[in-house]
DNA sequence: CATCCTCCATACGTAAGCGTATAGTAGTAA
DNA sequence: TTACTACTATACGCTTACGTATGGAGGATG
């Protein structure tokens, strides 16, 4: 990798964020593992928070349009609620998908424009499953929240074990679907 | 406050841990916020991974043995489970209660000795919760995890309003109530 | 009153990261 | 070839934190 591109400096971010937290963003350090140096860094960024700005940008993106999209292919609400069970425990796609969440949520502890960009994200997917919900009939409307965390919920709590992750979700998702049918 | 004990200097990075984040479970900031200097720091602690450990130690005692005794005194089984809806959700009380979770589980992102503090506490709880489904006469495995996972997950998409995040937490334990009757 | 013993302040040398300035190199285009 | 553009290396001064060492302050104890 002779030479380095925006693009390439924001993966190798994700990189550091999820293998080593949000104290790994740093200029000099990225630059080692990148084996350049930091003249790159601050050719490509004005400074460290724009670079994590566009770190946040990159993921946002990925993080509401990306999945909505995907699920948009999914015509029964019902298999939509399976498959959101499903790829929200996918496998870690690196590079601001679905594997870097925890590490992006622990990074908004320390960080406000961080916590915004997820509270953004958290109410855009809340609004989304509300409206799957709300197809299939169940008014409750706890209901896409305690969806939403458990998911995120499990995430948090996952040992590696992809199965003892996806299995508590679907758990739920068929004891919402049965709700559903006995309204 | 002329003069400071080691438990001082812990409730101190309990403060900071959850208003500014790991990266401020440092000597002299903390300090700064004690009004005092490093000199002291020193004094009551080896270094900072020794400060941290103590941090660790006192959650860790706090997280599993406090809330447990606190739920003993519930006699009921279902009861226990609405009871323990209700406190994980409770007003923030400082200084490695509940309050500070979501700070710690960051903290562990980045951290290997805490991640494993983490994940004892969080098998603890499982076993714990196991337990009380068992009781309950629940006999599907996940539900502990789906159940435990729904409270870390609320917590951690918390907006402040704690209405928003307690009421899922009773629907669900309502549901599991409800299907354990049925069983 | 003298003397400890506990606790805190200060000063020091070292290390790591920041952002800037400046010089250099490798491809592209005229 | 020459010149230009896009990118990278290096060096600098500044700041913040580390951990150590040493010198008090001040209450308890004899």
């Amino acid at each position: 990798m002779s030479r380095l591109s925006q693009t390439d400096w924001i993966a190798a971010g994700f990189r550091a964020l999820t293998t080593t937290g949000p104290q790994a963003l740093k200029a000099e350090p990225l630059a080692r593992t990148l084996g350049t140096t930091k003249g790159s860094f601050y050719w490509h960024f004005k400074d460290v928070p724009a670079f994590q700005t566009a770190m946040l940008d990159h993921w946002e993106e990925q993080a509401t349009k990306g999945i909505i999209e995907a699920l948009n292919t999914v015509p029964d609400v019902v298999q939509k609620l399976r498959a959101l069970a499903k790829i929200s425990t996918a496998p870690q796609d690196q590079y601001g998908g679905i594997g870097a969440e925890p590490a992006i949520r622990a990074w908004a502890k320390g960080d406000i424009k961080v916590a915004q960009a997820v509270h953004r994200v958290d109410q855009d997917r809340l609004e989304y499953l509300a409206g799957i919900f709300n197809e299939m009939g169940l008014k409750k409307p706890d209901m896409p929240r305690l969806f939403y965390a458990s998911l995120i919920g499990l995430q948090e709590i996952a040992d590696g074990d992809d199965t003892t992750s996806s299995a508590p979700l679907a758990t739920l998702a068929d004891l919402m679907i049965a709700l559903s049918e006995t309204d």
